[in-house]
DNA sequence: CTAAAATCCTACTATACTGATATGCAATGG
DNA sequence: CCATTGCATATCAGTATAGTAGGATTTTAG
């Protein structure tokens, strides 16, 4: 039941934008030393992000990202999924190409089915903006992760 | 972000279990027919269950499986969690002999343990009695998976 | 008493995923 | 034209997942 390093990254880095959101582009190299994140590993992470449509990027000198919507307009749920793929807790809720025979008589779907419902409502009922506030609000005299 | 077949499986059993609640040992051998496990596969299973203690087990010719507690008494958060090990979405929230050195600084951990507490909420505030019960009101033809 | 049936214990294995690192090409600005 | 940055692809060690396998031990039915 554990997310991904990508997922957890592309959360910090994403918020890192959002705090850093002057409209100019911000270059991995920043955003690794403020993070502690290997540019490198980075790469891999906005790539998932930049192909989501998530993010603006601009190459050569002086390049880099920045958001292509406001803070508020991203979910931390699709910010998630487009890095670990799915949320559900279980396969046979992704689609129903994954659908296992028993669904129609499994006693435990229904279960399933609700803990995806609160993981979904909870990841979804949050915005970066909302992350971005709380930050401010918990007075940490250090914005940088 | 998936729980493990071994959770699940965890979930079928001790399901399996409660309802064929007769107070009779229920051999692997049974469940393995309703449930469509291999029997060497659900051995693994029943030992955490059983190191739990939340089986009773009987050796020998006509032994197997029951219950420990009655059905209302356990959630399934604890019966994943003997399974799982830990239900937390990051390895932060274990304990803290896992918490990351920028814990004080981390702006998106609370984000992390709201997620916790609405997947704690969940599987804690669910009992083996409870999906016993919706699995009889689901008018399924079938109790056997 | 014995054989079958069941739990119990330990080891093994193939595959996939995770969490990176490495190398090099492409574009851009000064 | 060259330093800086993004972009693309490959590689890799370690760990976890989802089982399978073989056999020892215990108990009871016949």
């Amino acid at each position: 039941m554990r997310i991904s390093t990508k997922g957890r990254y592309a959360l910090r880095l994403m918020l890192d934008l959002a705090i850093h959101n002057t409209g100019e582009y911000i270059s991995l190299k920043d955003i690794s030393a403020r993070q502690n994140i290997t540019v490198k590993y980075l790469e891999q992470i906005v790539t998932g992000l930049t192909r989501a449509g998530f993010l603006r990027s601009q190459r050569g000198n002086s390049g880099g990202y920045r958001l292509a919507k406001k803070p508020a307009d991203y979910t931390v749920g699709e910010i998630l999924r487009a890095m670990e793929g799915s949320l559900e807790p279980i396969a046979c809720l992704d689609d129903e190409v994954n659908q296992c025979p028993r669904s129609g008589e499994c006693l435990t779907l229904p279960f399933w089915k609700g803990l995806s419902d609160v993981i979904r409502e909870y990841v979804d009922g949050t915005t970066l903006q909302d992350l971005k506030e709380q930050s401010y609000e918990t007075g940490a005299d250090n914005y940088s992760i």
